[in-house]
DNA sequence: TGCTAATTTCATTTTTTTTTGAAAGCTTTG
DNA sequence: CAAAGCTTTCAAAAAAAAATGAAATTAGCA
């Protein structure tokens, strides 16, 4: 037996319901671009920001007019930063997917997530230009280990001040 | 009449200086990628950071086998971030680039030029939401408001922290 | 000023990323 | 335990982003 979605309260009422909506998901989706993550992403988590019910991923499929495949990887990627959970739903099998809307943490996670392994592999590469540093020339060693020096404090600070920004933000 | 390139002292010598470099390469053209720079801009960056002669266009293109065209709006992206800058060579009519090391300086470029816009406007589109907050059920109005908020706060703490940020660095 | 080298621009091509949708894989329940 | 519903996966298609290179423009020199 299919489930028959009964429409939440805020649907059946007017069209600046749905004017908010769309600013939401434009505002999401330019915000996630600027992140790096795929149109869809914003998309339906600007949609679930102002949802007070959680929603299926088949109504996030419906409503954004987005293929399934595109819902479910968007979803584990939203899943996988933390920006989405599922809510149990008495009765109905289907997942139902709420906006996690703490930025605070979303954004700490993200870091941890996105930025911190690419601190890791460049730290790695790195070492990798100490242990070739050209010899030869006396003088050209200084200039190198000048530069190489820089991208040693770059890469510390980063990855020091990244995570601790998160713990900045007041909201 | 055009102009021979004299061979810089670095690229005599030796197979680790150009092992060197393509590290160099390799480090910022992933560290560009992650602030959504494509790859040619990297790459250049990347050659000119290890090297001590400023380089013309012309021998960015040849090294590292890109195009004109790619070389040109690459270094207009660097220019435009003040990474790079053009250093005047007498007797040769071709702009040398020298890339700008100071990174603290770099970031708040970068933040100046990339990300405070996108805040600007992520302000407006706010705004155009509180002008639209469904006004028909009380009770719906307060979970609007609720999130209309959080958004308000996350875009002040960006506008604000982001610029501080470049401070905070210690490098 | 006219000539030539250097650079920029931009329509086209190539590459990369994202989306699609059908098939495979789970999971619940009758 | 079988059938139906929900979700994931993945090869192919579509869309978006980046690179190419030739033509147009600009700038320096003679």
């Amino acid at each position: 037996m299919a489930y028959s979605t009964p429409k939440p309260v805020q649907q059946k009422n007017s069209i600046s319901f749905k004017e908010l909506e769309i600013e939401s998901i434009d505002f999401f989706v330019r915000m996630m671009s600027m992140l790096g993550m795929p149109k869809s992403v914003g998309e339906i988590y600007g949609l679930l920001y102002f949802s007070r019910d959680p929603i299926p991923m088949d109504q996030i499929v419906k409503r954004l007019r987005i293929s399934l495949g595109t819902a479910s990887q968007g979803l584990k990627t939203l899943r996988s930063l933390k920006a989405v959970r599922t809510s149990y739903m008495p009765g109905d099998r289907r997942d139902h997917y709420i906006a996690e809307t703490e930025f605070r943490r979303l954004f700490a996670n993200f870091i941890k997530e996105e930025i911190t392994p690419h601190m890791e592999s460049a730290k790695e590469r790195i070492e990798r230009m100490e242990s070739v540093i050209p010899s030869t020339d006396h003088h050209a060693d200084e200039f190198y280990q000048i530069r190489i020096e820089k991208l040693k404090k770059l890469t510390k600070a980063s990855s020091r001040l990244l995570p601790a920004l998160a713990g900045l933000l007041k909201f």
